[in-house]
RNA sequence: GCCCCCAUCGUCUAGAGGCCUAGGACGCCACCCUUUCAAGGUGGAGAUCAGGGGUUCGAAUCCCCUUGGGGGCACCA
């Protein structure tokens, strides 16, 4: 039998770095075993879920690069696969049926309990401190009581009897794992006295009906695995394996969470993080090859990637070595590559305000050497290039006088740079060709090369922290780097 | 409160009884390279393998207990 997993969000948020791991981990291990990823749209909970969740889940996963083989239809391309619908709210006829069987064959009954009678049930059992757990106040109702209710225009959600005994499983990354029914927390609502069907009952029912065949999901759903297992059995289905992943933690070890990390992918991806970077560094929270190699692209990590070595315990995501694996990755990008992902962070820069010109492809292009391995994040090509795509450069006097110099020395420093750039320009103008005439100049004045350099870098970029000088002047151009010493001299004048 | 899960440097991890006086990576600190910043290279600090009992000739590795941490217990998913 083909394997078949599927990774199954809920569009009640934007994508969250714990669903992208899950749904990576669902993708390596169905392309390893050569079986269908399938994506399922869980949007039962209608007051939080929305369409524009749903968008930025299904464009994240595509960014990432985890394409799947059978999912719901979206921007007017149809589904795929043979399961169709793939949206919880399009397969409402489903649960009814299967919602139907349990009630005929009394396995789920009317719970026509009201919330303030479950509240005040679960403050009493809080106060006498025991475990919630429905009462089972409808569990045995007569056909006559229910008609009672009914009368009164009161609408029974529906409830699944738990009964009783051990439910076990031998989870893929856990072992096996025993639960007491006694402590589910009794009966539980499968559907809403709305007519609404609940997760732990769609989760099962379509899991049932497409198939699925290895439920690869967080460890917080470890403690839901009996409720669905009890859910298979009753609905006469197969059970399918499960494995349950570690958590991905916050830096104080609780489950991560948008209040103490960042957990969106757009957030990521909007601070210039690159899609391989992510999901190598996804892939080696709770997994790794078992060797030392840690930078993996894609289908390297599919052909290791071993279900039954995820680890057990849970992992704090690491921002620092995310940054250090992108930087990693930059590095390893084509120069075509780098110059498509770098675009629209540099047009960022200019709706921002903070450059005033779009640089050509060429202009990136000449940049990379320098720029490609200093480059943390692809939006840092701002602070790294941006004073090369503006008119001036504001600088600060402080900053264009060396420690062992003082002000007089720093302005004819600026001076003189300013006439041996020309002369040099005067030819051409290439990084090769400025740096011998600037070195003899700070030997003939007795300068050290590296305050001469700094003051120059200072005048010309404003900042003291650059890619090199040289290759910075040329891609300045020489009537610009030539009007930015002018207009350092004059600050210095100033000061 | 009840149930379940977990436990190697600050963090991610290697380790499946002797190869471990515990290896790698991130971060940190030095040094080298060097015009700044990076990148790269070299070296260093950093874990009595949570603690305690066993089993064994021998345990980070197996068992038990304790402690600690986490997750779950909705007419959310």
């Amino acid at each position: 039998m083909t394997t078949r997993v599927r990774i199954a969000p809920s569009p009640t948020g934007p994508l969250h770095i714990g669903t992208a791991r899950t749904a990576l981990y669902n993708f390596l291990h169905a392309r390893n075993v050569d079986g269908t990823f399938i994506l399922r749209l869980e949007d039962t909970d209608q007051v939080r879920s929305t369409v524009e969740f749903e968008k930025d889940i299904l464009d994240g996963l595509h960014w990432l690069g985890l394409e799947w083989d059978e999912g719901p239809e979206v921007a007017g391309e149809p589904a795929r696969g043979p399961h169709a619908p793939y949206r919880q709210m399009e397969r409402l006829p489903t649960y009814a049926a299967a919602a139907q069987r349990l009630l005929a064959d009394d396995l789920a009954y009317p719970c026509y309990c009201t919330l303030e009678e479950l509240e005040a049930d679960r403050r009493a059992q809080e106060a006498a401190k025991q475990a919630p757990r429905y009462v089972g106040r409808c569990a045995h109702l007569t056909p006559d009581e229910r008609r009672a209710r009914e009368a009164e225009g009161r609408r029974g959600a529906l409830r699944f009897r738990v009964g009783e005994g051990v439910v076990a499983f031998d989870d893929v990354v856990r072992g096996r794992v025993e639960f007491d029914v006694s402590n589910l927390g009794g009966d539980f609502v499968i559907v809403r006295a709305d007519g609404s069907p609940l997760y732990h009952f769609t989760v099962v029912v379509d899991d049932a009906a497409m198939e699925i065949t290895d439920v690869i999901r967080g460890e917080d759903h470890l403690s839901n695995t009996p409720k669905h297992i009890l859910l298979f059995r009753a609905l006469g289905y197969d059970v399918p394996q499960f494995a349950h992943l570690p958590l991905i933690l916050n830096p104080d070890r609780t489950k991560m969470s948008k209040r103490k990390s960042q957990t969106a992918i757009d957030d990521y991806i909007a601070q210039g993080f690159v899609k391989e970077a992510l999901v190598n560094y996804l892939a080696l929270l709770g997994w790794s090859t078992g060797t030392e190699e840690e930078i993996l692209p894609l289908d390297e990590l599919v052909k290791r990637f071993d279900i039954k070595e995820v680890h057990k315990g849970g992992a704090v995501f690491d921002r620092e070595r995310l940054e250090w694996m992108n930087g990693q990755w930059i590095r390893r990008l084509s120069a075509d590559d780098l110059i498509d992902r770098l675009r629209p962070f540099v047009e960022a820069e200019l709706v921002a305000g903070r450059i005033e010109r779009v640089p050509s492809d060429e202009e990136l292009r000449a940049l990379l050497p320098v720029i490609q391995e200093r480059l943390p994040t692809l939006s840092s090509i701002g602070d790294l290039a941006g004073f090369l795509w503006v008119g001036d450069v504001d600088v600060d006097p402080a900053m264009l006088v060396p420690k062992r110099w003082d002000i007089a020395t720093a302005k004819d420093a600026v001076a003189a740079a300013r006439e041996t750039i020309a002369d040099v320009g005067a030819v051409s103008f290439e990084a090769d060709e400025l740096e011998p005439p600037l070195r003899a100049l700070a030997e003939e004045r007795g300068w050290k090369a590296g305050d001469l350099f700094m003051t120059i870098r200072v005048a010309v970029t404003g900042r003291t922290a650059t890619p090199p000088l040289f290759d910075t002047l040329v891609a300045l151009g020489r009537d610009r780097a030539l009007a930015r010493l002018d207009r350092a001299l004059a600050v210095l004048e100033g000061a």
